[in-house]
RNA sequence: AGGGCCUUAGCUCAGUUGGUAGAGCGCCACCCUUACAAGGUGGAUGUCGUCGGUUCGACCCCGGCAGGCCCUACCA
């Protein structure tokens, strides 16, 4: 058996994953008698990349899974991949640019082909880098969201509402997005704050009386202004409600409406009002019955609603020719600098046009009351849990949500017009004929259905639905959705809502919401800044087990974390740290037997060392915090307890306390020794497990106590480690402890005192009674080698001169450390150390005097954490005496 | 405008019923000690943003202020 010094992920990961595969351990069983345990992945865009935020996201749903696979659950990660309307299609689009050709050219049909062309060519590249990172999804389920199935799914929720009545055809006014020549919902609006102008502009009035102004940001839209609006209380306005202006640059004119809306206090108090381009002035156009004048066109221009100058021009064009023409012609009073918020497509970055056209909507606000119903009385709960205010908020303000996009890569609106009637067949399947006329002159509509629309069906749709199938029964409802706080709006809301409609059941019962990563400046990663991170690239040089390793290591409290390359380096670190322990471990373990019992096997008490009973000890302290911080989704927690736990308590202190042991003579001690290793190694590789897969997986194959495969093997706890965790032994762990102390004493001395490390000394040491004295005895050859002495004497009594003595006290035993300098180094430092130490100690004094000197802390604190002061003064009293002796001697 | 979050060591962050602050990285010193220099041992470092309140006692609870971040929203 041979491992190198270093551990190389590269040479592990690809295999043990394939392995995995093949052996079938990532797939979940519909008919098992075990508890279900099911997740699914929130299904990425067939376009992505995999990046940072997956890396967290998936890395955080596979520790889950795992833990409970290992934990006797039938655990279901069911992944899946977006189909991602506009994404895709603008990438597809960006090609034919490219060869010249553009998807109208093409027309409908071709193009769908193209992009699934590409969708079959690349849409699987993100799989990969799934498996790259060690996701355990059982891929048997991968499912794509035009696949057929969820397709059905699609058009059965679609016919259910629109007979419902609650999906409905409108023509309102909606977001647009020029560049893409489609309908957005209100979510795919992103606002940003623009340095803009406030343009004042005169209305003449019509019987010549004088003017009104009015204030804009947008003096374009004064082409389709269908009247001005003041205040009804305005003192100033009284006088004209009723009468018209003139509109410059048109022929029109436009009466002085009334409304509660406008604000006096803004600008002239007068209002433009442009009912079919902006949403305020569309609700004030609906009051008082005005017209709506549609401007633009599709793209974005001008039409043939407005003056021939202005046809064709783009919205920012016409802009500066309706203010060029206004100053010409005296209209514009003046121009002020104005901060405002302008809507920009999510996706393409344009600015959204309000737009008024006739689109399909999902009313809300039946299907929201058991959606908000079920966040309320905690049948979904949100971790943390202050995200449950942010669903609320959303819930209770939700609008009707604009379904229908003018795209051709999606699901296709499952409607019919009838050419001879005018008649709406809306139907699971296509239809052949009219069902009112029985025409067969039918057209479907063009326009597809948001991509949300579909993944908001994702729990049940992936399992198969409407069919009543056994995944379903099984895995319905999951047990926890995993994700960023991005899409509670656009996802989770809308799968909460479906699955109560149309499975009469919460889709999942916990929302787990997690941080989003940023650089390690806290900047957002973006392509703009060029500051993202591939993960891909990170696996490969460091592996995925250090990838995975950071993340939890970080991932607290939902909070946003910050990624530096440092910190992964140091789980690197840690890999290789784990890699070498059980290099060491292995070669110890060489001709160990392994007892029958194998997993189960325990050694005989009688036998066994104090660092034994102690690592066992703390191994079932480890075991009790990681399955708490899982079950709380304290994953950094989790991550810590186990790294300090292998690193510093396995590696630091007992592989160390056991090499003496380990290369001694005493056979049964060094039996038990070994199989208290073999056994201990064995929980951490289990432990470790769901968080560095491959590592622990690779390195447990070559384990004397072990079974088939770790990734099905049994996650340890309390509960099933109990027989050997009742060899470790508390009070043991203390006594060790002490003994741990004393050899750090001995260090700190030897350190201070600059004696090199491969310069053997001489030490005494003197307990003050005859327990310390035992447990000194005990662990002697211990101590002298992790101190690295010449020899180690146990004597209460002896002489102290040209001595560094440090005082040792733990749960009530003192031991005085004490280590003769003469001819190793003259007694300068030791003198600064001991003064050093005097310094501290006396300042803890000086604090726990003034505060039991304090007659109302004595009087009102519990007793026992006064009596915990005072003993803990007495103590460091005896220390300092102690000290100052030893300092006098010296410098005498 | 409304709501939420954050401010702790040089950096990134823990700190779960209020008892006097921790980790990792970095830094300093000494070491290639037979698992590991991607390592070992020892060490230094904080008026816990600021002001006030409650309390015997506050990083923790309450309020004001300052600074940073995010979300929601129709102010032309």
């Amino acid at each position: 058996m041979e491992l190198s010094d270093r551990y190389s992920p590269e040479d592990v990961e690809n295999r043990i994953y394939k392995w995995w595969e093949e052996k079938g351990y990532f797939e979940a069983d519909d008919t098992s008698t075990k508890p279900p345990f099911s997740i699914i992945l929130p299904p990425p865009n067939v376009t992505g990349q995999l990046h940072l935020g997956h890396a967290l996201d998936h890395t955080i749903q596979d520790v889950l899974i795992r833990w409970k696979r290992m934990s006797g659950f039938n655990a279901l990660w069911l992944p899946g991949s977006d189909h991602a309307g506009i994404a895709t299609q603008s990438v597809v689009e960006r090609e034919l640019r490219k060869e010249g050709v553009r998807r109208q050219d093409m027309g409908r049909d071709p193009f769908v082909d193209r992009v699934w062309q590409w969708k079959h060519q690349y849409g699987n590249r993100i799989v990969e880098q799934m498996k790259r990172l060690g996701d355990s999804c059982d891929w048997r389920r991968h499912t794509f969201t035009l696949d057929e199935g969820v397709s059905k799914s699609v058009r059965r929720v679609f016919v259910d509402l629109y007979k419902k009545k609650w999906i409905y055809k409108g023509t309102r006014l909606i977001n647009w997005s020029p560049a893409l020549e489609s309908a957005l919902s209100d979510l795919e609006v992103e606002y940003q704050d623009v340095k803009g102008s406030l343009w004042h502009i005169r209305y003449p009035l019509e019987d010549g009386s004088g003017d009104v102004t009015v204030a804009t940001t947008r003096p374009e839209t004064l082409l389709g202004d269908t009247a001005v609006c003041v205040n009804p209380t305005d003192e100033r306005y009284e006088g004209l409600i009723g009468k018209k202006v003139l509109l410059p640059l048109t022929d029109r004119k436009l009466e002085i409406v009334a409304d509660d809306y406008v604000d006096k206090e803004f600008g002239s108090g007068v209002v433009k009002i442009t009912p079919a381009h902006d949403f305020n002035d569309y609700e004030i156009g609906k009051r008082h019955d005005l017209e709506f004048i549609n401007i633009l066109n599709k793209d974005g221009t001008l039409n043939e609603n407005v003056p021939e100058k202005y046809r064709g021009l783009t919205a920012a064009k016409a802009r500066k020719q309706v203010v060029a023409d206004l100053e010409e012609l005296g209209f514009l009073v003046k121009e002020e600098p104005h901060q405002l918020s302008v809507g920009h497509c999510s996706r393409t970055g344009c600015v959204v046009e309000p737009f008024l056209s006739e689109q399909w909507f999902v009313n809300m606000s039946e299907i929201s009351i058991p959606a908000k119903r079920v966040v309320e009385s905690g049948t979904v709960k949100f971790e943390p849990e202050t995200w449950t205010k942010t669903y609320l908020h959303w819930m209770n303000n939700i609008q009707d949500w604009c379904i229908s996009r003018q795209l051709w890569w999606g699901h296709r609106i499952p409607a019919w017009y009838c050419d001879d009637c005018g008649h709406i067949v809306v139907s699971e399947k296509d239809p052949s004929e009219c069902e009112n006329c029985q025409s067969k002159k039918l057209r479907q509509d063009e326009d597809v259905l948001d991509t949300w629309f579909s993944s908001g069906l994702w729990p049940f749709s992936t399992m198969g639905w409407p069919n009543e199938t056994e995944a379903l029964k099984t895995f319905y409802p999951t047990n926890v959705l995993v994700t960023g706080h991005d899409i509670i709006f656009f996802w989770v809301a809308r799968m909460v809502m479906s699955g109560l409609e149309f499975m009469s059941d919460v889709p999942f019962r916990t929302v787990y919401i997690h941080g989003i990563i940023r650089d390690s400046q806290g900047r957002k990663m973006s392509k703009s800044l060029g500051n993202s991170v591939d993960p891909v690239e990170m696996i490969d040089t460091f592996g995925a087990d250090a990838l995975r390793f950071t993340l939890m290591s970080q991932m607290s409290s939902g909070r946003d974390l910050k990624f530096s390359t440092q910190r992964l380096e140091g789980y690197r670190n840690f890999m290789n740290k784990i890699w070498n322990a059980t290099r060491f471990a292995l070669a110890g373990l060489e001709d160990f037997e392994v007892p029958a019992e194998g997993v189960n096997a325990l050694p005989d008490v009688n036998d066994m060392s104090y660092a034994d009973r102690w690592i066992l000890h703390k191994l079932g302290e480890v075991e009790k915090a990681v399955d708490q911080d899982l079950k709380n989704y304290r994953f950094s927690d989790a991550a810590g307890a186990l790294y300090s736990f292998t690193w510093h308590e396995f590696c630091d202190w007992y592989l160390e306390f056991s090499k003496p042991v380990v290369y001694g003579e005493n056979e049964a001690e060094k039996q038990a020794t070994l199989l208290v290793m073999a056994q201990v190694l064995n929980r951490v590789m289990r432990l470790l497990h769901p968080f560095v897969p491959f590592i622990t997986e690779e390195l447990y194959q070559k384990l004397p106590i072990r079974s088939e495969a770790l990734i099905v093997d049994e996650y340890p706890t309390v509960k099933t480690d109990k027989a050997l965790l009742e060899l470790g032994s508390e009070e043991i762990a203390f006594e060790l402890d002490l003994v741990r102390e004393v050899i750090t004493a001995i260090r700190n001395i030897r350190g201070e005192n600059r004696i090199k490390p491969g310069e053997k000394i001489k030490v005494r040491l003197s307990p003050q009674d005859d327990k310390g004295q035992k447990i000194l005895s005990a662990n002697k050859v211990s101590i002298t080698r992790l101190a690295g002495l010449e020899s180690c004497d146990i004597l209460p009594d002896g002489s102290l001169a040209k001595c560094a003595v440090t005082p040792v006290q733990y749960l009530g035993i003192a031991v005085d450390v004490i280590v003769p300098l003469e001819g190793l180094v003259d007694f300068d430092e030791e003198i600064q150390r001991l003064e050093k130490n005097i310094e501290k100690s006396e300042k803890e004094i000086s604090g726990l005097t003034k505060r039991l000197g304090n007659e109302n802390f004595v009087k009102n604190a519990p007793e026992d954490v006064v009596a915990g002061q005072k003993k803990q003064l007495d103590q460091l009293k005896s220390k300092v005496d102690s000290l100052r002796e030893s300092l006098l001697r010296l410098k005498s």
